[in-house]
DNA sequence: CTCGCCACCCGCCAAC
DNA sequence: TCGTTGGCGGGTGGCG
């Protein structure tokens, strides 16, 4: 058994400093927390050449070149994510090779681009930044690039969703080295919560709003939805009263609705009123009954179902488990 | 837990 | 001809 587990977190030029910092400190924070039998986490840093690698808000990283790294010795690679990803062939083959070597790789939010060219991607199912799903599906075709998961795991592939993902993409990792108990205190010690509540709708359903211009739903009758149905949760937003509200037919209606957020009708309300139900229970006062009425439930059996089907816990276990 | 009912949603197709 | 619309029917799954 090694005595420390070997974090490489790969950057480049443009990298988001937080795809690497937000990681890092879970890392850091493990080694704090961990009992000391457990193998403590070492961090090492690198980029295709070396150097000073600037990132995208022009905080500076000093890095290794992936040359002077031996894969060998790696426990957990980690590829950051940046604005624009650009090409980088040095890194790619690098990764190609080590990826074989190693536990696990991780690529966070648009770093699953450079995991694509190296091909790790291939027939896998994966996540990335909401607003480049779409491109990277273009890019992997024979990749399953999914929506909804902050953080997916197939095999030792892992792939975040948005940047601040990273973050629970690394306490999945420190849970599962040193369980579920460690990882809850390192959450505890950042103040993020241990699981999300919602999908991805929570961090870019504002962004949403604003960069869905009229261009992708016609008349751009679609756009004012989102928020809509956020402010309308305990209200009736059946299939026919969106329809409605949108102008359109039931069935032109769906087949936009689902272009434009990846999942039916059906399905996106629940998720909605799943994430608020989540909020509420943060707060101990809240009661199941009426946290239920005013997520759009209507009543405690309805949510109680709704939970089960999507965490395998039901409100009140989830709310001691996770918002603790 | 079961069961009948119905909302949902998706394939199909005709009509712009 | 191609893309979009929207009505219809039926299978599925959630709800009471």
């Amino acid at each position: 058994v090694k005595r420390t587990r070997r974090i490489l977190i790969i950057l480049h030029p443009g990298a988001l400093a937080l795809d690497a910092a937000g990681p890092a400190e879970v890392f850091g924070s493990a080694n704090r927390f961990g009992s000391g039998d457990l193998p403590r986490y070492e961090l090492l840093f690198a980029s295709a050449e070396g150097g000073s690698i600037r990132t995208a808000s022009n905080l500076r990283v000093e890095t290794d070149a992936l040359s002077t790294i031996d894969p060998e010795t790696i426990d957990t690679i980690l590829v950051v994510g940046g604005i624009e990803v650009g090409r980088n062939p040095l890194l790619v083959d690098w990764l190609k090779q080590a990826a074989r070597l190693v536990r696990r790789t991780c690529g966070i939010c648009t770093g699953a681009f450079l995991l694509a060219e190296a091909g790790l991607l291939d027939g896998r199912r994966a996540v990335t930044h909401w607003s480049e799903v779409e491109r990277l599906q273009a890019v992997c075709p024979s990749a399953r690039v999914e929506l909804d998961p902050i953080y997916l795991v197939d095999g030792p592939i892992w792939t975040s969703a948005g940047v601040t993902a990273g973050i629970d993409l690394a306490l999945a990792l420190v849970q599962a080295d040193h369980g579920r108990e460690a990882a809850l205190a390192v959450a505890r010690n950042l103040v993020v919560f241990m699981q999300r509540p919602g999908g991805q709708a929570q961090f870019s359903r504002v962004l949403a709003a604003q960069s869905q211009s009229g261009r992708l739903d016609p008349q751009g009758r679609m756009t004012e939805l989102d928020s809509w149905m956020s402010d309308n949760l305990s209200g009736d937003l059946s299939v026919p009263r969106l329809a409605e509200r949108a102008g359109m037919a039931e069935r032109t209606f769906v087949r936009h609705f689902i272009r434009r957020y990846k999942r039916s009708p059906a399905e996106h309300v629940e998720a909605l009123r799943i994430e608020a139900a989540c909020a509420r229970l943060a707060d101990r006062s809240a009661s199941l009954k009426e946290t239920a009425h005013v997520s759009g439930f209507g009543n405690e059996e309805r949510m109680r179902r709704a939970f089960l089907r999507r965490f395998g816990v039901s409100p009140g276990t989830y709310r001691e488990r996770f918002l603790a």
